[in-house]
DNA sequence: GAAACTTACATGCACACGCATTGGATGTCA
DNA sequence: TGACATCCAATGCGTGTGCATGTAAGTTTC
């Protein structure tokens, strides 16, 4: 709406692409190589750990789940049976909808996340507290 | 370093997070439909209709073009293949180290990223002066 | 209550990506 | 000159993703 509109917008995506690229390869990175956990599957665990916590029921529908991700329902889906054949997850039949799942923490998947939390909060505020900390990852491109 | 630091970072990631997917699916659906092209390809094209312009040659090294990437030296190996089959782009040795290759622009490769350019700059606009108004796109997850 | 539609999840498939490796060209040092 | 390290680009391979589709379950309409 502004002059400079062109430019500015140019600059923000730049930006936008460094800290989203540089945060996600090395949250990716620390994730995989500490606790054994990709970045998806991080995120169904850190939605899952905060979903009812308070009740200590971590559970959740897929539907729920793919709503609150940047991720297809197929994808989603997937790394769901990852976490499953890793014994993080279990899937449970919803008694009043057959059609649906709920997603549920185990024990062991609740011990990864909470150990993992402390990993990827670093990283983020590693990345975005100063960005002009946050250079290239020496993988990933 | 400050109070609120944890929320603040998680907010900003998410912001970040929300930003970054629904301009990439953006710019790569409206790439795609409108001008057969990949979000990697147009960003290729892109380095390559600025590198020299006003020389009127419009070639880069592809490790130059790699350094300006978010994209590892396989991916673009492959991504400069795609657009060599697409007749956009020619590769050629380099005189002075044959170790290397230019990159260069043919002329319906510049056709097409000129037409391309302004989609480009039409979806960045959209999602980045207002971001309130950048919301979810229909495909990609 | 049967038929048509919608919703939830899984799966076949194609594809783009990153990592590791390879092959060829260049540089360096004895 | 010969041996070795370095650099550039291509390729084999495995994996995670999205799209399209399939299957089962719920909802709506008559």
């Amino acid at each position: 709406m502004e002059a400079g509109t062109d430019v500015d917008v140019c600059a923000k995506w730049s930006e936008t692409l460094r800290v989203y690229h540089n945060t996600s390869c090395e949250l990716e990175n620390e994730l995989q190589a500490r606790h054994d956990l990709g970045l998806s599957e991080f995120e169904v665990l850190l939605i899952l750990g905060r979903a009812c916590g308070d009740k200590g029921e971590n559970k959740a529908r897929m539907k729920d789940i793919e709503a609150e991700m940047y991720l297809s329902q197929s994808a989603l889906s997937r790394t769901v049976t990852r976490l499953e054949k890793a014994g993080l997850v279990t899937r449970a039949a919803c008694d009043f909808d057959r059609r649906a799942n709920f997603l549920m923490l185990t024990p062991a998947g609740l011990e990864r996340f909470e150990a993992a939390k402390p990993t990827h909060r670093a990283v983020l505020v590693k990345h975005l507290t100063d960005p002009a900390a946050s250079s290239r990852a020496e993988t990933c491109a």
